[in-house]
DNA sequence: ATCCTACATTGGACGAAGTCCAGGTCAACA
DNA sequence: TGTTGACCTGGACTTCGTCCAATGTAGGAT
């Protein structure tokens, strides 16, 4: 454990935070400023496999990372500002889908984005 | 309606039928030698507008177009290949979340992907 | 049939996001 | 103290996508 990921763990601490490799970058830096683009993208690599962290890929551009991993839950994005809240939805997906609809994959996991306009968003 | 984007429209077509923009060039190319890639993005933006195709962000790397818009469903897509695979659940997720769950948000829409290895990866 | 005009297309430059690599630094341990 | 191995750095590079000025073309107007 380095200076570097330990900043690294500590930008990515909360609920609701899905930042980009760019944001934790930029946050990094400021707590520690000669820390490297390479190394975040190292360490959030690391985090990620080690499964401490999520990989979100709800926007086309840049993936996020969330970091409320050991809790699963699903996201709900805004179409216009691109904000992400973690929701908890009732039911299972994956009992949703019928073995006739596997095509003889074996199913391990399931990721639900919900879309909408959020309330900021909408008042404007 | 030009010859560009017929081929644009022809390349895409039928199920489980998802493609990078890269790879809808690379087919449209060897229809029509001379058509360039900004068209191709040009053509799938204005598709996708329309409502024709669908863009679907399942991997970290490029987006992918699918053709099957008109009919709802949702994506199989295999951890190690990347294969995906079109799949209609049953249930309905946007009746799983609970106003509770929705912070306000006007939700319009549910994307659903299920991960997992498909029977081809499976045996390697 | 020809001309005009608005729109589509082209190719290349540009930008954003992410990966890779060679070299430097640091901590631990013998 | 010297060696070792892991880590970090900065920059070059790749990939995916967008933008733009210049050119071509489809289809209505004449």
């Amino acid at each position: 454990m380095t200076a570097q990921r330990r900043v690294v763990a500590e930008v990515l601490d909360g609920e609701h935070v899905h930042l980009t490799a760019d944001e934790v970058h930029a946050r990094a830096v400021s707590k520690l400023p000669e820390i490297s683009r390479a190394t975040v993208y190292n360490t959030l690599g690391e985090l990620v496999s080690l499964g401490e962290v999520l990989e979100v890929a709800t926007d086309k551009r840049a993936k996020r990372y969330d970091p409320n991993a050991h809790r699963p839950h699903h996201h709900l994005v805004c179409a216009q500002c691109g904000t992400i809240r973690d929701v908890h939805p009732t039911g299972n997906p994956l009992a949703d889908l019928p073995s006739s609809e596997r095509f003889g994959f074996t199913v391990s996991d399931v990721e639900v984005t919900y879309r909408g306009v959020c309330p900021n968003c909408a008042t404007v």
